[in-house]
DNA sequence: ATATATTTTCAATAAGTTTTGAAAATTCAA
DNA sequence: TTGAATTTTCAAAACTTATTGAAAATATAT
């Protein structure tokens, strides 16, 4: 395969893999063309690769910015901004696991955490499930959160590289 | 916090949280409100209690049950069909990971084997680049994989119950 | 200061997704 | 069988989200 036919098809499936994990098709595919990017690359160059609008590309490399995936970088002798993408996926997989529990799961743990005071009878077979419910989605939600925050503090790789390959 | 009000919030947003993970909102709002019923219900009780329509409810139900979350039940005596959730919520977990893992991970993992082999000389920065990349999201999806795997066939909830346990 | 390049904003529009509801199909009892 | 209850389907409508493109704002060189 060539490889401008591999590019083609490493973007497009990394957009529809993207929309699955709820990130926008066009943000997926501006990560995915800056991660095979040797060089950083201009709105202009997004532009042209993608075939997409000036507004398109400023709002979705912003996002991908605020995410911590991409970062603005100047070049001496150069006006315009280059967009370049953290290469490093463990980087970018704790990166974006530290966005997403701070953006939802914290926040529902949080409401669960109220809804669990419920008042009623427990006797009352409607209560009873409710909350063992919640509990239960809690506890799990709250292992689940000590695991990310295990995953996102272990910055060097090899711990947690080494973890899972202890199960491969 | 009455119970009510407590049930609406929680379907609320278990319905908005669904939707940042890929799962559409009215699918995420009937789970919820299977997973707080004590008892199976209709889809007339769906309708009634989530305002949707009938053809919605089957719908979102038929996919429940596709992904293994809900389970059709027959409840002698009754001539209409009841749906019913799993409670365990690492049963639900398992499950999740299983279909997306099915779904998702897998095709794109045999994707980018194929994607790194693409021709062309390593010396060139660009072939460098995709080869680079492709490989390291490859190796990082397989160990994912496998972990998942782990966890999949770890049924028994004490197992990785203990193993997250020892990173609080 | 002025002109030019570049980035940002945002209202209008396009594209995509979900929901409805009524008709068709199916199931079941008598 | 027949007919009533129930479930399924799917085209049209409603809703949601993403994209465009041109105007406004900002930055930079001369």
């Amino acid at each position: 395969m060539k490889l401008n036919e591999a590019k083609t098809q490493f973007i497009s499936s990394w957009g529809a893999f993207g929309t699955h994990w709820g990130i926008n098709r066009t943000m997926a595919q501006i990560h995915a063309l800056l991660l095979i990017s040797p060089d950083p690359l201009t709105q202009d160059d997004i532009m042209d690769q993608l075939n997409i609008s000036r507004g398109n590309v400023n709002m979705n490399t912003r996002d991908l910015v605020s995410w911590g995936l991409v970062d603005r970088v100047l070049i001496q002798g150069e006006r315009k901004e280059f967009f370049s993408a953290e290469k490093d996926i463990w980087k970018v997989a704790t990166q974006i696991i530290k966005e997403r529990k701070k953006r939802e799961l914290d926040p529902m743990l949080k409401l669960l955490s109220q809804l669990e005071k419920v008042d009623g009878d427990k006797k009352d077979k409607h209560v009873k499930q409710f909350v063992d419910t919640i509990g239960g989605i809690r506890k799990f939600g709250n292992q689940a959160d000590s695991m990310l925050d295990v995953m996102i503090k272990a910055d060097e790789s090899w711990f947690l590289g080494s973890l899972l390959k202890f199960f491969k």
